[in-house]
RNA sequence: CGGGAUGUAGUUCAGUCCGGUUAGAAUGCCUGGUUUGGGACCAGGAGGUCGUUGGUUCGAAUCCAGCCAUCCCGACCA
């Protein structure tokens, strides 16, 4: 067991904040439900983005930025949308502080500086959007529209959670605008297909495309597609949603085009999007009781080359001097390294230190080793500890982060896979789910009664219904009527 | 937002019930030395408006109230 952290089995919320805090993630800040976002965490995110973006860019998208506040006559435009969201926004509603009269050196709101429409603080920017589309849009040759920001957003949580729910979060929201029905649902398959291959192939997380049922729609959508993500708990983690909007919010805005025929038509539109949520699946997925483990391919650092110290002076240097020349070259191969030559810490000490920041590969250099031509490399997945030839050891770590990172995935898979569970009958469903956790693969009679019933009685909720689901006659767990699919449920995050 | 708990050195905590010299410990940090193949040791040192605001009192970390933040449970949550 590693010094302060708790054991997963012992409590795993706290496992979980001891990760985040002790790992040098991020921090608990003053303000309410908002998190500070340290380096370390934070080039993790910049990893993630880089390579999203770049998948973002190859797909036709390009980047802007639209504002952080919505005027609430814009906000309230689509009102399925605005009532999903009304309860947990943030409003803006003056414009200016003075000094208190009767307590100097204190400030108050100034009674006189009351906007005259109140600023929503953006939860999600459909609504500054598709205003802006508006004047963006004329005819089809204006289509499609593939912008992309990166961008906060604010949801007065009532309950958070570090990286998995705080009242501020990073994230990406893509909006899309297309001439044709079918044209906006190939975009929102297409970009949710982006999702899963990006948690899939980079972070290691094996993801269930599907599509939501009507309760656990985005509000205004006509259809929502997430990639589900099963946590080391049992519990699933919704980990990116794609919508298909159909025109929605064009008919909100009054967002119309004309065709090649000289008519009038709505537009179609998309919105797709990940957060710094993801962070928290990362976690939950991979990490164990000594520490975070983070894949190869996001990790902000790689590899970590400790060289021993001696009394010897000169040994030393060329200890140092091995290490830093190492790390040379596998920057010239684009892998990340860092030398960790302070004198003032002892190697045990940097091992536990870096096991915990979850660093997936420590190559140790020693007099011993390099008497012998080798040095030690231990992976952070395994714990596996061996000696590799120093002349051909570019190679060698090379192929380690390939099959750490490939490792990584298939043990997630397995443990996602062998908690998935095909159930037929109530008792057992929640016998499953309180006993094993985990998906549970049942028929579901397709009414939001039934999915709210199930959910009041066990916390479980409908994750998605499984794209290219195979067809299959049965009867609804619960309500016993007939059904031609299985569902996945599972308890949330 | 409801119930419970917490807030004292960078960190973890003792002291609070029962108010009273200069608020302690461990760890971390700094200096010097000895060490260095899995969280080293010795010696010396620095570090605290006791979350915050107000009240009670001759006197408040300690009693009272408000506020802020964090955790747990619940409600809420694409």
């Amino acid at each position: 067991m590693s010094k302060g952290i708790t054991s997963r089995a012992e409590n795993y919320s706290e496992w979980y904040n001891d990760l985040v805090l002790k790992g040098g993630l991020a921090d608990y800040s003053a303000v309410r439900g908002c998190m500070v976002i340290k380096p370390y965490g934070f080039t993790l995110w910049e990893n993630m983005r880089d390579i999203l973006d770049k998948k973002f860019k190859e797909t036709g998208h390009v980047n802007a930025y639209f504002p952080l506040f919505v005027p609430k006559s814009l906000f309230e435009a689509e009102e399925t949308n605005a009532e999903g969201f009304a309860k947990e926004c943030a409003v803006v509603t003056h414009y200016r502080l003075k000094t208190d009269p009767e307590n100097k050196g204190k400030l108050i709101i100034d009674p006189e500086a009351k906007l005259e429409e109140e600023l929503v603080v953006r939860p999600t920017s459909e609504a500054i959007i598709w205003n802006t589309y508006k004047k963006w849009i004329q005819s089809y040759r204006d289509l499609p529209i593939l912008v992309n920001q990166w961008a906060n957003v604010v949801r007065w949580e009532m309950r958070t959670r570090l990286f998995l729910r705080t009242a501020e979060f990073l994230w990406q929201e893509g909006h899309t605008a297309h001439a044709t029905k079918s044209e906006a649902v190939e975009e929102t398959v297409q970009m949710i297909n982006v999702y899963a291959d990006f948690v899939e192939n980079y972070m290691a997380i094996p993801v269930i495309k599907g599509v939501k049922s009507a309760n656990e729609r985005f509000a205004g959508a006509e259809d929502t597609y997430t990639i589900e993500a099963l946590m080391q708990d049992g519990k699933a983690l919704q980990s990116g949603t794609s919508h298909f909007l159909g025109q929605n919010f064009a008919k909100a805005f009054d967002v119309k085009f004309v065709n090649k025929e000289n008519n009038e038509e709505y537009v179609w539109a998309t919105s797709w999007g990940v957060s710094t949520r993801l962070i928290g699946a990362l976690i939950m997925a991979h990490s164990d009781d000594e520490g975070l483990i983070i894949p190869p391919k996001i990790a902000p650092h790689q590899v970590v080359i400790i060289p021993f110290l001696s009394k010897n002076v000169e040994e030393t240097q060329s200890m140092i001097d091995k290490a830093n020349e190492l790390k040379q070259n596998l920057s010239k191969l684009g892998i990340r390294s860092i030398v960790d030559s302070d004198e003032t810490k002892r190697p045990g000490f940097k091992f536990a230190e870096y096991e915990l920041k979850g660093i997936p590969l420590r190559v140790v250099i020693g007099p011993r080793d390099l008497a012998n031509g080798v040095v030690e490399i231990a992976r952070r997945d395994t714990k596996e500890k061996s000696t590799f030839p120093i002349e051909s050891l570019q190679e060698t770590i090379v192929g380690l982060l390939d099959e750490i990172q490939n490792n990584l995935f298939a043990k997630a898979k397995r443990f996602r896979d062998s908690h998935i569970t095909e159930v037929d009958d109530f008792e057992t469903f929640q016998k499953v789910l309180e006993e094993k956790g985990g998906f549970i693969s049942a028929h579901w009679d397709g009414t939001p009664e039934t999915e709210d019933k199930i959910k009041e009685l066990t916390k479980a909720t409908i994750r998605c219904i499984p794209l290219g689901n195979k067809k299959e006659e049965g009867k609804c767990v619960f309500t016993g009527k007939s059904s031609q699919e299985r569902v996945l449920f599972a308890r949330a995050y």
